[in-house]
DNA sequence: ACAAAAGTGTTACGAGTACACCCATGG
DNA sequence: CCATGGGTGTACTCGTAACACTTTTGT
């Protein structure tokens, strides 16, 4: 009986949580809905996918359509699955998540968002359908992830202190860390090297830019 | 333009990874397909989800139809979504897998399934549709988190001696562990306990037999 | 000269690993 | 009495955590 006699169309979408750090805080993109259902909430970006595509495809598509932004790690979250998470239907999720580098993406509205805007992770808006359930539940896959990947290293700018690197860990991981190990431990992973400049940004001693050796790589530590 | 006008109907599939120890050896549960496609090839449990039931609800309802086996904790695996993936169509699935204890299950064929059996990891059949990337992601997924959680736990009878969790972990890990440090971390984690009762099972000294302090519980350690 | 962040090593502690012998039973 | 797996404690090692002062710059 595995394949029922009712079978009703099942939509398939796709929700993706882009976050950065922004004045030392941990933010989410959202969208404000410019149609029904949810019309003037905020939701993530997001859409339906096609059927010429793959949805990792579909993804990135919608990522680019609605924020303009382009190759970023993306990685598969979750797919949510309940019946009744979609007013217009059965529509399951299958949620990506993203990061991006600190103050390096052009947000604009654009297809059926009348509005983009970043939003501090501890003061969301209330969010349209079960997207308030997706975010806690990239959020904690990021706080998880920090601990035995080097996903962090996606939200740096191309050339970046060990400072900033550290306020990144600090900022996600939420308490404070100590210069000496950070830097000790850091530079053992190789993976970032020195590119011999300088950054002076205020009344104290400038500080050495590095740069990632492999762009775009993330990779399993410990 | 996320909203595509040409949005063809995906439909929405669940498969299932069963693991479990058998003499010894990581096992997968397997049906043999009795209808097109791949009439005669081996494959995962699993099938279309109703369009009035969660994701999650479609995969244990295959599950138990077409092998009878029932209360086991699902855990989402990830989800496949190549365009190709399935010669009927358009077809994603979103896969699921458990463990369950050894022999402690009645497996039958059912449904569509001419056959349900068991194959050791390492001797598997070819697959029917992406099956094989399944079962590998599966079985990468399993040994990861046998690091940093308790789920090994789920594969074990209601009551079991020490040896046979440790051989658990050496199965699936592939490497031996040392008796005394394995017992020591075990008992650490408090999530067992002495039934007071003993197995004698040769000409050897008798086994204590322990119990989990809460069935079911799954906890990430470390 | 002072404020402010950058940069730099060593010690201490604890978790994890290595390791060997006696115990209880069946045949 | 011998073969077989069950059961137990300690010492060492290595990775992680704690910790303070000098350097360079702008004002």
């Amino acid at each position: 009986m595995s394949s029922s006699t009712k079978r009703k169309p099942i939509s398939v979408t796709t929700d993706i949580v882009i976050f950065s750090i922004i004045a030392d805080a941990l933010n989410v993109l959202l969208i404000e809905r410019g149609g029904e259902p949810f019309k003037g909430k905020w939701a993530l970006p997001g859409g339906f996918v096609d059927g010429d595509e793959s949805v990792a495809d579909g993804a990135a598509r919608e990522l680019e359509e609605e924020t303009g932004v382009r190759n970023v790690y993306l990685e598969q979250l979750y797919t949510f699955g309940a019946v009744d998470r979609d007013p217009r239907g059965r529509v399951i999720t299958v949620a990506y998540y993203a990061l991006v580098p600190s103050g390096g993406l052009n947000v604009r509205a654009a297809s059926d968002a009348r509005d983009a805007s970043w939003y501090r992770i501890d003061g969301l808006p209330e969010l349209a359908f079960d997207h308030g359930e997706i975010v806690a539940t990239a959020h904690a896959r990021l706080i998880a992830k920090l601990g035995y990947s080097t996903i962090a290293f996606q939200m740096m700018p191309q050339e970046f202190t060990l400072s900033q690197l550290q306020r990144v860990y600090e900022v996600i991981g939420g308490e404070a860390l100590d210069k000496r190990n950070f830097r000790k431990s850091i530079l053992a992973l190789e993976m970032i090297e020195e590119t011999g400049n300088l950054r002076s940004e205020g009344a104290h001693r400038p500080a050495k830019l590095f740069r990632l050796r492999e762009p775009g790589q993330v990779r399993i530590v410990r």
